[in-house]
DNA sequence: GCACATGCTTGAGGTTGTCAAGTATCGGCA
DNA sequence: TGCCGATACTTGACAACCTCAAGCATGTGC
C-alpha cells in the first residue's frame, strides 16, 4: 500500500474500472445502432472534421498494429465514411479525413456516448459538478 | 443542454470516456504479460474465488451472446485456469469455478489493473481522496 | 404428459487483433 | 550522385472474439 500514487488513487481507479466493466457493452450496443463496430467508431471519434489524420497516429491511438488499421479504414471508407488522401511533403502518407456523411455519422455517435450512466446520473448536481472539476484537474497538462 | 442528469453529468462523463479510450490499449497489455487475451481477464476478474458464476450470468456480465461464453470459458479451462461443474438442483446449468491456479492468476491480474493511469496519479492526495468519495457515492445503491 | 421456456453447445460468417514479409518513400552520408 | 537504413502502408496467414441460427438437454406450467 501507499506507493506510488496513495491508496485513495488505487481506489478510485478500481473503481473506475468497475464502471468501465459494466459499461462495456455500452460502446457496441450504441455502435450497432449505426451499423458500426466499436473500433469503427473509434476511429471516427478521432476525425474531428477537417482535421486529416495519418494512419500512423491513428494506428497509435487505438494501440494497435498497424495493419489492423488497414482494414477498419477500408471498411469506412467502402461506406463512404471517410477518405485516404496523400500529402505532397510525405509521400509514403496516407491521410485520413471524413466525409460529409462520416462526419454527420460521427455527430449521431458523439451525442449517443454522451448520455452519462446511471451511476454518474445519480449524483446530485453539486457531486456532479465536483466531479467535472476534479476531472479537468486530472486532465490539465499540470 | 440540462436535461436527464445535467450539464456537468454529460460532461463528466464525457471526461470518463476519454479516459476510456486513452487506457483502451492498457487491458490487452496488462493481458498479454499474463498470455491472456482481454476477454479471458474479464472473466476472470467476476470469478471471485469459491464464489461459483453460472455461464449465463457471465454471459450478462461480458453483455454479449451466450455462444461466445462457450469458447472464452474452453481456452480457460484448457489451461487449468477454472473447471465446469453441474449442480444438482438444475442440471442445465453448468457452473464456474477458479482453480487454485485461476485464483492466482487472477490475483496478479487484479494487481496489476490497479496501478492508477498518469491522470489519476497527478491528482493531489486530497482530491483523489474526493474522487474516491464521489465514486464510492456513485456505486452506492441509493 | 405436452408445450414452451431456459441453458448450453455447435457451426457459419464477419471483424479485430497479432506477426512476418513485401513495396514505396524518405533521410542521411559517402 | 548513389546506397543504406528507417518509416508508412499493405498483404497474407492465423487466432480470438462476436453474432446469429439451429440443435440438444433439462425445467416449468398447463
Amino acid at each position: 500500500m501507499w506507493k506510488t500514487g496513495g491508496a485513495h488513487a488505487a481506489e478510485a481507479w478500481t473503481l473506475l474500472l468497475e464502471l468501465l466493466l459494466a459499461e462495456r457493452g455500452r460502446l457496441p450496443a450504441i455502435a450497432a445502432t449505426l451499423r458500426l463496430s466499436p473500433a469503427q467508431c473509434h476511429v471516427l471519434h478521432l476525425l474531428e472534421p477537417g482535421r486529416p489524420v495519418s494512419m500512423r497516429r491513428i494506428a497509435d491511438a487505438l494501440a494497435c498494429d498497424a495493419s489492423n488499421v488497414t482494414g477498419i479504414v477500408d471498411r469506412l471508407e467502402a461506406r463512404g465514411l471517410l477518405q485516404r488522401r496523400v500529402v505532397a511533403h510525405d509521400r509514403r502518407l496516407r491521410v485520413i479525413v471524413v466525409t460529409r456523411r462520416g462526419a454527420a455519422a460521427r455527430a449521431r455517435l458523439l451525442a449517443r456516448l454522451a448520455a452519462p450512466p446511471p451511476p454518474i446520473a445519480r449524483l446530485s448536481r453539486a457531486e456532479q459538478r465536483a466531479l467535472c472539476t476534479l476531472l479537468r484537474r486530472a486532465f490539465a497538462p499540470t
